[in-house]
DNA sequence: TATAGTAATTGTACATTAGACAAGAACTAA
DNA sequence: TTAGTTCTTGTCTAATGTACAATTACTATA
């Protein structure tokens, strides 16, 4: 294609760098991939488009686009999710730029890493614009995919390791009233370690945020397990004060 | 400049998404903008180039330069500082992208901000290419910027804080045979904090990787200071096995 | 109704680390 | 010899981490 016929050719020496006309570093373009980690009953998954157009015409690949011209970033990543999956509403951190000069066929693309973690069940992504289907692919089986995706994958795997215990991303994955348990074991299949439940919960007595209410859990065959919530505005207070929370 | 009035002209609505051909989105650039820190007896400045052409000629910037379309992103930061400054050798890390439409005269270009720590004393920057002079800043007395680079300073402020715990990069900054006040005092400076002598000593000596040598200062008007080394080995090794060194 | 199964909850005992602070050691300069 | 300085080590207490056991509250089944 012309595009990457011009790259080739653009491929000069370091001397001749003031002979580069300006016009000739305006012929790139940025894109953005969303990383969207679903959560659910101690499972993570990770959601999928299959490309329905070239380049990488059929596989499995990333939701992520070009980003217009008039775009800020992070607007960028919210909309062109919503273009290929039909999600709004989900939150999203930068992570990582990748750069590699033949990361794209098309020509020189570089690419902006973006993440977020939600509940699997909370939402329902529809395939929509070019993308053929949307479905969510387990963490530990994931097909070959289009372009550099692996990579910016398992780089948003490591980061959401970093993050889930920095940011309260883990409040996207839990429902209102949650127990214990469940907020465990999502550190447990995030951070892909054990802890000890006694220990778990004396570490997380602690912390002020996780409000412990007058209700149980029903139905169940075993000793009930009492609910909690969270509370976004004490978590914020805590943070403000240089508060962080560990394991 | 023609640049930019293309970018207006490309505002469209969202409906007309598919009528926006492919090259329209080649029209853009990335550069790379290098955030070095150079620490110095208890002080932390930064690098900084005064620019000798447009846009934003005369003023206080980050050394950063547009990526050449053949050139990988980490290989373009070196080369974007060495062509600016005269260093090689200065090892950065990937921290940030920025990408506000107008933050850039000339057109859409979006930045990848890499940062290091240096010592001061190690390094002789010399203004080359378009840069007039190289200076050291001390980062409490920071002029007015080009670009959003006062963003990109403090973002990288920031994650410096972050990643002086996790990554060595105290080791670039230290001589080969230090004492445990000149370590405490990177610390100090970086984090902005102050660490009891007695409890920080006891923490470190926990470390195998710093090394207590047989030898000790000379020539200071008090009891003279053990000196150690750094063992980079010992660091991978602690490293690879998941521990995180922390305050 | 009694019992077994299951997971929640609480507690205990010990080890490790953190934090505040003091005492003594090793040098130089006067 | 003494004063001044900072390094080095130690001590004590409080807080936290870790392993593991005992008890509790429920359901399902005999």
């Amino acid at each position: 294609m012309a595009i990457s016929k011009k790259i080739s050719k653009a491929r000069i020496e370091q001397d001749d760098i003031y002979s580069i006309p300006i016009d000739e570093f305006f012929k790139s373009a940025f894109s953005v991939d969303c990383v969207i980690f679903g959560y659910h009953e101690r499972e993570l998954k990770v959601l999928l488009i299959q490309r329905g157009t070239d380049p990488f015409q059929d596989y499995w690949a990333l939701p992520g686009d070009l980003v217009y011209p008039y775009e800020d970033l992070d607007d960028s990543a919210k909309r062109v999710l919503n273009d290929l999956t039909s999600l709004s509403d989900v939150a999203m951190r930068q992570v990582h730029t990748f750069g590699k000069v033949n990361r794209h066929p098309l020509g020189r693309v570089i690419t902006v890493g973006y993440i977020a973690l939600v509940e699997l069940m909370d939402i329902n992504p529809l395939p929509s614009k070019w993308a053929k289907q949307t479905k969510w692919h387990s963490i530990k089986r994931i097909p070959k995919l289009a372009f550099d995706h692996k990579e910016i994958l398992n780089e948003s795997v490591r980061a959401l390791k970093d993050i889930i215990v920095a940011e309260p991303l883990w409040s996207k994955v839990l429902p209102e009233k949650f127990t214990l348990t469940e907020f465990q074991a999502i550190f447990e299949t995030i951070l892909q370690r054990e802890f000890d439940k006694g220990n778990f919960r004396k570490k997380i007595n602690g912390l002020k945020f996780l409000i412990r209410l007058d209700e149980s859990q029903q139905n169940v065959r075993h000793r009930p397990s009492n609910l909690y919530r969270f509370d976004a505005k004490l978590f914020k207070q805590y943070r403000d004060k240089g508060f962080v929370f560990e394991f």
